[in-house]
DNA sequence: GCGTATTTTGTCATATTTTGGCATAATATA
DNA sequence: TATATTATGCCAAAATATGACAAAATACGC
């Protein structure tokens, strides 16, 4: 599972080296060196590649001319792009992901069990801030699962 | 079950030694020497390894893309830390943590039965004197028991 | 109280992970 | 085709984590 939070420099080249726990995680569980890196609000989503393809199995039985579906594969399949990870652990975050959420010296990873996000430092801080708070409230869910 | 509060030193490793009736309680109880440290209000909150994975078991059947679903993910488990006591009976909080809470020096351990919190004690001391109070007035929910 | 056992803390060496740099390769652009 | 841009492979420095050992502090039995 991915889990945890870290903040990582982004080389010129965009490449960033992926957390240590989870790269054990992918070779571990998903038996794989592949991501897919999409997006999803203001982050960049990344599904090791396997579980990727699960997932395009879901989508493709929905139908497939409701409205709804349309527009959430055109955002999710729409932004996919594979990447590798190379010796160092790194990936290449393609300039388009960086430029459209910012990405320029620091980025967090946050661990989602069955995935993790990737998002520039700022918007993170941004979003905590907002968010925090709800969350600390919906935290009582917890008590009823 | 973990009772009870201690005061540990952190080293400039950020290694803290787990108070040992706590490491016993885990042992016995829980047979396990893993934990996971998140973040709870503001304090990192541990939980044994096999209790964490209940909890996690629960959140993997939520629906993938709800908005509180991720949220949650994002809060709970994008905070989540795997740690290991070694030898010495030490864990490693991780430099985030260590950051967002800024627990430098001396650390404050407070068992919670199920879990145990860590505080930095300068945020334990000011938690302190406003919780009091709370307390007198929410002691009230504890009639139930 | 004193001596012994346990727990906590400090230190150092080693291993792993992350980052930076540079040269070359591949791709796109004019 | 030439040139600029972007991507990749490789090496090594810097930062961080881990393991092992021992000193200091604390608890415990007598």
């Amino acid at each position: 599972m991915f889990r945890g939070q870290f903040i990582h420099k982004i080389s010129k080249t965009g490449r960033i080296s992926v957390p240590s726990k989870f790269r054990e995680n992918l070779k571990k569980k998903h038996k794989t060196k592949n991501l897919i890196l999409s997006t999803f609000e203001n982050s960049i989503i990344c599904y090791p590649y396997p579980e990727w393809i699960k997932l395009e199995a879901k989508i493709s039985k929905l139908p497939q001319f409701k409205k709804e579906t349309v527009e959430f594969e055109r955002y999710l399949v729409g932004n996919a792009h594979e990447c590798e990870i190379d010796n160092e652990g790194r990936i290449m975050i393609p300039g388009i992901l960086r430029r459209n959420f910012k990405i320029n010296n620091n980025a967090i990873f946050i661990g989602m069990l069955s995935r993790f996000e990737i998002w520039s430092e700022n918007s993170w801080n941004k979003n905590l801030k907002r968010s925090f708070d709800k969350f600390q409230n919906s935290r009582e869910v917890l008590d009823g699962i």
